[in-house]
RNA sequence: GGCGGCGUAGCCAAGUGGUAAGGCAGAGGUCUGCAAAACCUUUAUUCAUCGGUUCGAUUCCGAUCGCCGCCUCCA
């Protein structure tokens, strides 16, 4: 039974979705004003594991992921670069999905942008004002939490910068509101700023309405799931229920799952403190991108993780190993039990119970991922003992199917081939070993290191890889 | 000041009112022409500290210490 820990209860819930066996989950993406950074990965990895394993379970799924593509520090950083914010932006989204690629992250089926959906906010703004849920002042329009009694439910947090000391920073607030606590809806023009012409005067969006008019276009007035990172509880997700659920009168969202950040160096790592990792300056250090994809979801999404060199190395070398193993299992030739008992099948049932039971509890990834472990630990003394049957071969390469659709660190089978003068050297080899001829043999190996090709000798015969 | 989270072996980490999964690293062994890989064995009398509840707590309650996050843009 799957359940997810809510963020709205503070429990673990039974997870049953609205409507039938089909899914809609909105998840808040990225403000493509620079590179992602690991930490903002980790939370989009948690929607990937989430989503994967929504599909494994059999459910349809419909996941919307939105681009922030105006924001203050996009209209600045743009500005310094001379373009238009939809140019400057075109870049990092494009960067964005290089970076997603490289770590086995599924494209969500709906990928929105803001700047797409100016219509569909002024549309929600106008029914906030209808409401009386907003008001406009000094062409700007806000949304006015006093008249929103369920305000604070998702977050405990009643008021924004209740800070002690905080009233100066209030007070110096560059818009007119009617309370401090009101956040703004939509952003009255300023000079040298993108703005869209509209009922409520020439302007912007603000933050948070972008995320409740989007999800809601195209997940209707309630859907199912929510996510974000931790950070975004309050306020923007504390602010996008009030505008929804403000506008509609009906719940906007059944659950609301939260991601735990990514640390460095037992601090949150973020662009402006600059303690941050790109994946493409990992990659570029030579880690493996699918390492990185580990380093950042062995860790169950609602604890804090501490990312360090040293984790990345130790993913790099699990994934290396899971590899092989899957590679070893694909090249051991069954064998005949001659009606002895398949134990295999049974531990293969075991571990896949254990990694279905870890995954439904909040997906538990540490314990999904130690039943991989075992999976690989069940293969490889089958091999070993030289017990693996067609069936249970057959069987194990399923259930390394099954489960690499969740966590996603497989390597694609390559076949290649190689060229006929090679595929001679490898047999004559194969040969002089059997003959004891080790200079040979030797010899060979050095042939043909130089065109690349590393030999390694194990129990089930000789393979080769490319250097 | 308000709200919330965390503290388990060298490191990462799961977990439970009934006596500690898994991974990485380390040690020993099997195998091997050498090596690698693989497999086997081994690595916490103990879960921050101190009290309490209980037949029994790492797990529940309270206190203390330490660390972190949100309350301002943030994944």
């Amino acid at each position: 039974m799957l359940k997810f820990v809510n963020t709205l209860s503070a429990k673990a819930e039974v997870f049953e979705p609205l409507e039938g066996n089909h899914v809609r989950l909105y998840a808040c993406g990225p403000t493509v004003y620079n590179f992602a950074h690991i930490g903002n990965f980790r939370s989009f990895l948690f929607v990937d594991v989430l989503r994967r394993y929504l599909k494994y379970r059999g459910y349809g799924l419909t996941h919307v992921m939105n681009l922030t593509d105006v924001d203050d520090k996009i209209i600045r950083d743009a500005g310094k670069a001379g373009q238009d914010i939809r140019t400057f932006t075109e870049t990092y989204i494009t960067h964005f999905w290089e970076d997603a690629d490289a770590i086995a992250m599924e494209r969500p089926d709906i990928i929105v942008r803001a700047t797409d959906h100016i219509p569909e906010m002024i549309d929600l703004v106008g029914r906030l004002v209808e409401r009386g849920r907003a008001y406009e002042s000094d062409g700007s329009v806000y949304f006015k939490i006093a008249a929103f009694e369920d305000y604070g439910k998702l977050s405990g947090n009643k008021v924004a910068g209740n800070q002690a000391g905080a009233s100066e920073r209030v007070d110096a607030d560059e818009y007119e509101k009617e309370d401090v606590r009101d956040f703004v809806l939509w952003k009255g023009t300023k000079p040298g700023e993108p703005n869209w012409e509209t009922r409520f005067g020439c302007g912007r969006p603000g933050w948070h309405l972008e995320c409740s008019a989007m999800a809601m276009k195209y997940l209707g007035e309630t859907f199912d799931i929510h996510c974000g990172g931790v950070d975004l509880i309050f306020p923007h997700h504390e602010n996008e229920i009030a505008q929804s659920e403000g506008a509609t009168g009906k719940p906007f969202v059944k659950y609301w799952l939260h991601a735990e950040h990514l640390m460095v160096d037992g601090k949150k790592m973020s662009k402006r403190d600059g303690n941050y990792y790109t994946v493409r300056e990992l990659i570029e250090k030579g880690y493996d991108p699918r390492a990185i994809r580990y380093a950042l979801i062995a860790v169950p999404y609602r604890k804090p993780l501490n990312f360090t060199i040293e984790s990345l190395q130790a993913a790099e070398r699990r994934v290396k190993r899971l590899n092989e193993n899957v590679r070893r299992l694909r090249e051991t030739t069954p064998r005949d039990l001659g009606g002895q008992p398949d134990t295999l099948l049974d531990d293969l049932a075991t571990v896949l119970g254990q990694f279905e039971a870890g995954m439904d509890d909040d997906l538990n990834t540490a314990e999904a991922l130690a039943a991989v472990a075992m999976l690989e630990t069940a293969v490889n003394t089958a091999i070993q003992q030289e017990r693996l049957s067609e069936a249970g071969k057959q069987r194990a390469l399923e259930v390394f199917g099954k489960m690499d659709s969740v966590i996603g660190f497989l390597e694609p089978a390559k076949e290649e081939l190689l060229d006929a003068e090679i595929q001679a050297l490898i047999d004559e080899r194969l040969e002089a070993r059997k003959a004891k001829n080790f200079a040979r043999s030797d010899e060979i190996r050095s042939l043909l290191a130089e065109r690349g090709i590393l030999l390694e000798d194990g129990k089930e015969g000789t393979r080769w890889r490319r250097a």
